[in-house]
RNA sequence: GGUGUCGUAGCUCAGUUGGUAGAGCAACGGACUGAAAAUCCGUGUGUCACUGGUUCAAUUCCAGUCGACACCA
């Protein structure tokens, strides 16, 4: 082969708007493998609610980071930066191109850009600094950054409450401010990357999350979360598809109105996939029609 | 058929002692560096059922009409 350049090929878009089968054609055409970048597909003991591929579509092409870890395992995007990095140092052995499919916007992104390293917080301070939050409430986590990382207090969303647990995490494990460490560069990657998005005009992608929604309630969603009801503190199932029939299960709703709040809520999850994925440029939008289209694409540049 | 209550945003409802109206949810837009399908921020989109009357001014008061509900026949 002449063109020895590697590629990654990211395709990224709303939920429900077609990503796996575009993506399961596109590697089948280009003879190679699908790296997932879907942060609840991660989890094997959630299969329905996340619409993961089923084995049939699994047999077509092989994909990494399906059902991979338990709910009770914890995880983060840093490490799957490093490990969907380690993994194509072996697939670009014997692949030019391998596809990165997910709709998980900061996953993708952290594979692309890469994302600053920082050290793992211990367990406890994590649960010190909720502690602090439930009892005294958000305005002394915003008094304590205010007093460790005064920068970042007047650059972050200081009503999030996440994104100030993660300061303060930062600035007490490292003892330096959060500002100074997260420098935002991009790093350097030894492939090339190609962005594709996939979308649908809204009535339509909006139609396909319905439907989408009564096919897992047919084949067993509500069994599924069931088996999971033990473990919903967890965080991976804090989900849209699980966490409203967590109360349908506590008989505080109808699984008719459960089945409503999913299909609202992943309307509005993307939409804010949307949003994520509009910020960036380079995405080259496609229909998920028009394979012939995004293949002629992508030959077109890796030739 | 009679009496009563109600009719305000997409939905549930508040309100205006008469000066053309506002909450929650939805919707729409946005943010995002180790929880990200998470978390958070912004925006009111309206023939105040309809037709008349009183009034400088009616969504508000009055009458009628229509519709919903309840009770009485």
């Amino acid at each position: 082969m002449l063109n020895s350049a590697k590629y990654l090929v990211v395709i990224a878009g709303p939920t429900a708007v077609g990503k796996t089968d575009v993506a399961i054609q596109l590697a089948s055409h280009f003879k190679t493998e699908i790296i997932s970048a879907d942060s609840r597909q991660f989890y094997n003991e959630m299969s329905v609610g996340t619409a993961k591929p089923d084995t049939q579509q699994l047999g077509k092409v092989k994909h990494h980071f399906i059902g991979q870890l338990s709910i009770h395992a914890y995880y983060n995007v840093s490490k799957f930066e490093n490990e969907v990095l380690e993994l194509l140092k072996e697939l670009f052995i014997n692949h030019n191109i391998v596809f990165l499919v997910g709709g998980s916007g900061l996953y993708v992104d952290a594979v692309c850009n890469g994302i600053d390293d920082f050290p793992d917080p211990a367990p406890e301070l994590r649960s010190y600094l909720k502690g602090i939050l439930l009892d005294e409430g958000i305005s002394k986590l915003q008094e304590m950054l205010l007093a460790l990382d005064p920068e970042y207090f007047a650059a972050v969303d200081v009503n999030n409450p996440n994104r100030l647990l993660r300061a303060l995490e930062v600035c007490l494990t490292t003892g330096k401010k959060f500002s100074e460490q997260r420098l935002n560069n991009s790093k350097n990657r030894n492939f090339q990357i190609i962005k594709i998005g996939l979308n649908l005009p809204r009535p339509e992608l909006f139609n396909r999350i319905g439907q989408r929604v009564d096919t897992m309630i047919d084949t067993g969603l509500v069994n599924e979360v069931d088996s999971l009801l033990p473990f919903r503190h967890l965080n991976a199932l804090n989900t849209v598809g699980y966490k409203e029939i967590f109360e349908f299960l506590d008989e505080k709703i109808s699984l008719r109105q459960a089945i409503e709040n999913i299909k609202t809520n992943t309307r509005r999850y993307a939409k804010r996939q949307l949003t994520w994925f509009n910020r960036s440029s380079e995405y080259k939008w496609f229909e998920p029609s028009q394979l012939n289209e995004i293949t002629d694409y992508i030959t077109m540049i890796c030739r």
